[in-house]
RNA sequence: GCCGCGUUCGUCUAACGGUUAGGACAUCACCCUUUCACGGUGGCGAUACGGGUUCGAUUCCCGUACGCGGUACCA
């Protein structure tokens, strides 16, 4: 029997979240949607220290604008809660103590000054970094060099002390990594982790395993970054006697900063000029603001392909993929191994790829349930254009000018004109080559305009250029004059659909706006 | 230092032993456009290095270099 696919996302609130982690989200839900199996979500706030105020619900938020809902997790419940690890102490000690009785851990007294002290005692040139491995152990006070009396005392009188696991001398540990292959790591290399803090919080790396267990988790994925910690676990799931049902490893490549080296970090976003989180995010702390894809101006849809892309491909030219298409489509077996660059440059391309596909108006599948059109009215509005959508004009606002729109945010230029008059007309662009011709064609523009019975495109352009003809003007020379007292700057599509849109007694009203300024 | 993982155009990547090494972003040129864009056509541009294995290596193996990650009572 087959046992139904379980996977996890399983971040720690300590503030935001990063487009890596959104990615981690993403591959995760992928491979539970097309498995038909259970994506959950449980929190990881093992380090209370660094825990902050309001990060957890900031996490559901982007879960829920990215699409990728989970089926079980705090705010869902389900079967194996509480998912959230300070739910879940006792559980940790109690498991934790069973492997100090079977011999594969131990307590440990050291204060931190002892470790201090440790690692500068024993540091050498062949050894920079010293570890409390299975070389140093003797030289501390732990319940392995101390007599059984002694750790008993110590035990009753409440002494702090932590359990760290007790690696092997000499054990090859193998695994298979879905994206990697056969990994292996030697025993001796690996320090005798902590699993249970003095505080009585549980690690990462006890807590994820017994989750895992208890979750009745089929398959991690998570960063590069933990592979190093990959023997810890294994060694963990074999101590507790579960190994058989040990999770499928998955470590995804990292996401690197665009110019020089390193993991893609917050601040490279303030220092390069691009968001690094899905959504804002100020820290309560320090009040210090990340900036996010969403309010940069991003559709949910874009994010997540470009996500999907750094990193995985279908072997196709294919590169606009729906959500649903990535489920269908999706492989762990075509993840890279190596890390990718984010590039903000081609992010951006995404997000004019989708502005461009999406149907305007309000979709029934939307993932996000709610319009394009919708959001374009927010942010205009909130930019303080009112917009009055009675007749559809909107929608027909958004056709018009998507083309040159590559964020949400550009619709604020290329689009406030249709429903307002400009606030400033840059007069300038025009005066030095204005005339008393071009003057009078506009105010017999205005007349002929008026007396127009129908208002659409072609005959506006007709009647313009027949005009232009009559008073022996270049049709060019008028049209960028035109369309200053239509835009009010040099950008925009035809004038002739501008004027064809906001209609008769706008345009007119515009011509005589700009007319007077002209004076 | 030690351990692990990587390495194809500037960037994201395709090519699972035989291709003029393909595409996309960026960039440059031209076309389109009586604004600004979009778009179209084309150019520039890569297998880190050295050894094997093979009739033949981007592809398989071994070194080297470089990069990244880990080396916490952080995740």
């Amino acid at each position: 029997m087959t046992k139904k696919v379980r996977v996890r996302f399983a971040p720690s609130p300590t503030g935001g979240l990063h487009i890596g982690g959104v990615r981690t989200v993403l591959f995760n839900y992928l491979f539970a949607k097309q498995h038909g199996g259970d994506f959950i979500v449980r929190i990881e706030d093992t380090d209370q220290s660094r825990y902050v105020e309001g990060a957890e619900e900031y996490i559901y938020e982007t879960l829920n604008w990215c699409g990728l809902q989970p089926d079980e997790s705090p705010v869902h419940g389900g079967e194996y809660a509480p998912y959230r690890q300070s739910e879940r102490k006792k559980i940790y000690r109690q498991y934790a103590e069973q492997i100090v009785k079977d011999g594969y851990a131990y307590y440990a007294f050291d204060t931190t000054d002892e470790l201090n002290e440790m690692r500068i005692k024993f540091k050498t040139e062949k050894n920079a970094a010293p570890q409390y491995n299975y070389e140093l152990r003797v030289w501390m006070r732990n319940s392995l060099t101390l007599k059984e009396d002694e750790v008993k005392k110590l035990l009753d009188e409440n002494t702090p002390h932590v359990i760290r696991i007790k690696m092997p001398l000499d054990e090859e540990i193998k695994f298979t990594d879905m994206i990697r292959g056969e990994v292996t790591f030697h025993s001796s290399q690996c320090d005798d982790k902590v699993l249970l803090k003095a505080d009585g919080m549980p690690t990462y790396h006890l807590a994820v395993v017994i989750d895992d267990y208890l979750m009745k988790i089929t398959h991690a994925f998570r960063g590069e970054e933990w592979l190093p910690s990959a023997p810890v676990h294994i060694l963990l799931w074999k101590y507790f006697g579960w190994i058989d049902d040990m999770p499928q490893w998955a470590h995804l490549p990292l996401i690197l900063k665009p110019d020089g080296h390193g993991k893609l970090s917050k601040r490279d976003g303030d220092r390069l000029g691009f968001p690094v989180f899905a959504m804002n995010w100020t820290d309560p702390r320090t009040n210090e603001l990340v900036h996010g894809f969403r309010e940069k101006g991003f559709l949910p849809e874009a994010f997540i392909n470009m996500l999907a892309m750094l990193g995985w491909n279908d072997g196709t030219d294919q590169e606009i993929f729906s959500l649903n298409e990535l489920i269908q489509k999706f492989s762990m077996e075509r993840v890279h191994k190596g890390g990718a660059k984010f590039d903000y440059e081609k992010a951006k391309w995404f997000n004019h790829e989708w502005i461009r596909k999406l149907p305007v108006s309000p979709r029934p599948d939307d993932p996000v349930g709610r319009g394009f059109s919708f959001l374009v009215k927010e942010i205009l509005e909130s930019n303080g254009t009112y917009v009055n959508d009675d007749d559809g004009k909107l929608n027909k606002v958004i056709e018009l000018v998507k083309d040159r729109c590559t964020l949400l945010t550009d619709f604020v230029q290329q689009a406030s004109f249709f429903f307002k008059i400009a606030e400033t007309i840059d007069v300038a662009a025009i005066k030095p080559k204005w005339n008393e011709v071009k003057q009078l064609f506009f105010t017999e523009l205005i007349r002929a305009y008026q007396l127009m019975p129908l208002w659409q495109h072609d005959d506006l352009e007709k009647t313009f250029k027949e005009m232009a003809a009559a008073h022996q003007i270049k049709a060019g020379e008028l049209l960028l004059p035109f369309r200053m007292m239509l835009v009010g700057g040099k950008f925009g599509p035809g004038v002739f659909d501008i004027a064809a849109l906001i209609g008769k007694n706008e345009t007119i009203h515009r011509i005589k706006n700009t007319l007077q300024l002209l004076l």
